[in-house]
Parts: structure tokens; sequence; C-alpha cells
DNA sequence: GAGACACCTGAATACTTGTTCAGATATTCT
DNA sequence: AGAATATCTGAACAAGTATTCAGGTGTCTC
């Protein structure tokens, strides 16, 4: 990690201009940055995934899911929600296959793909502790 | 965790009826999963974190940050983006502490609070290969 | 087969969130 | 002091997302 710390940027805008028209950024910096960049589709990837885990019902779900194998009926009543509201829930998180479900007479069990999931989440939890 | 499998639930409905005006349900798995269940305030907290990942940008400036500091406008440049949509991502990055800044002159160099969320997306990137 | 049941789905609504634009603040240089 | 620079901020608009409602599918029981 390159030290530009308390002095003043090392090229006030160097004087051979390259191809960008702003003239005040660093672009050694940017060019190593770009180098390490994410991609915009691994971002958007990431993103999503994310995106499964930003919301408090969903969650909700996970941890009663950790701990054991429940029908939808069942994950309503824990949660205190409308079964479609559920549904429409498990639905994202089965297209993104961090729950998967079997389906016994007209239930649904739905249960989490991997542990992986909660071991991202109990970490999460040990960071916002402090 | 207890095994339905395949065979019928285990009570039909509980001839002694709970508080409950719903029968249908396995009163036995709601009432374990509520005790192990995400508080909503927990839930809530944690959906928060989720949310400032899941977006495409948040994460790209945080994978050039895992690399080296940079100040605003350089990060604008890496990212293609206009600054002042950096500096509202980057104001949520802070108001949640997972990155600092730290002003020389007119410029505020950001960088990462700790590597805690590096890792936690590297994590991600691993579970998305498959 | 008729009816009840568990779950799923699509459309509509309300809510949340990201970006842009315009202007404000603070710092440097002359 | 005045001009230029780097960043920040608030309001407005656009885009994405969750929830609800109404109805659909498949399964079980009588």
């Amino acid at each position: 990690m390159p030290d530009r710390s308390t002095q003043a940027p090392p090229q006030k805008a160097a004087l051979e201009a390259p191809i960008c028209e702003v003239s005040h950024i660093h672009p050694d910096s940017v060019k190593n940055a770009q180098a390490h960049l994410l991609s915009t589709s691994q971002a958007q990837q990431m993103a999503e995934f994310f995106s499964l885990l930003a919301d408090p019902n969903r969650l909700r779900l996970l941890s009663a899911l950790a701990i054991q194998e429940l029908c939808v009926c069942d994950l309503a009543a824990t949660l205190e929600m409308g079964e479609s509201a559920v549904s429409h829930q498990l639905r994202l998180l089965r297209s993104m296959r961090i729950v998967k479900y079997r389906k016994v007479g007209r239930n649904a069990y739905y249960s989490l793909m991997d542990q992986h999931v909660v071991s991202l989440y109990q970490e999460v939890a040990e960071h916002l502790k402090e």
C-alpha cells in the first residue's frame, strides 16, 4: 500500500496528460486500483446475494431453518406473517440455492442448503457487537 | 433436529387447542423454532448491515479500498462514476463504521476500518463459484 | 368426485433506495 | 480577499423491492 500520508500528492497533474480529461486525480493510484477492482458482473452477482440477506424477515426465516426443517405454515406461524409472504421469500431464497425443500403430501418442508450461510451471518452478528 | 420425515405430522391438531386459532400447524415445532429465532431488532440491525453490501458500486468501492487508501476523486475516476454519487455511498459506509477517512488539505482519503469486511465478501465470492 | 387443505403464483400497491442536480462548506493558491 | 478545488449535503426523480390480495395447482379425506 503506497503511503501518500500527510504530505501533498506525489505529482500535481502528470504533465503528459493521459486519456482522461480531469487532471486533478492521481493517475497511478487509479490505475493500481482499477487493476484490482471487482468486475461489474462479479459485483452485480455478489450484490444480489447480499440482497437476499438484507431483509429482516428472510434472516429470521433462515435462523429458524438453521435449527430444524420446517413447513411453510409453521414458518408463517413462527414469524407471525402470512403464508403467501413466506412463500414469496422462500422462493427468493430457493432461487439463490440458499434453501431447499422436499414435498411430503401437501406439505413442503424447507431446510438450509448448507450451513455456509449460518456461519456467514454469525460472523456479522459478532461484528455488530462492537 | 426432530425427524418428521416421510410419515404424517405427529398430531393432527392437538385436541387441547392452544391459544392459536389456526389448527393445522405443528405447535411443538413452532415453539422450538420461536425459542431460537432471531429477535426482530437483531434481524433489523443485521439486515441493515447486509444492505450496505448489497450494492455493486459499494462493493467495488470496498474492493478498491481493500488494496489502498484513496481519495474521493480517485475513487470516482476508478469506478467511472460521479463524485457526488461516490460521496453519498461513502457516507453510508461511514455510518456503519465500515470505512474511515482522514482529511489532508482539501482531499479526503478513505480506507477500510478493518479487514473484516474483505474476508466476508471473499467468503461469498467463493460460495458463488459453485 | 367433492371439498378441504397446503402451498404457489401474478398483478397491484406502497415503500425503500440510488443517482442526479444544484448549491453549500472548507481549504489552498495567488 | 478572491478564485479555484475537493468534498459534502438536501431535494427530486427513477428504479427496484416487499406485501397484499385474489386466484391457481396438486394432494388428501370422506
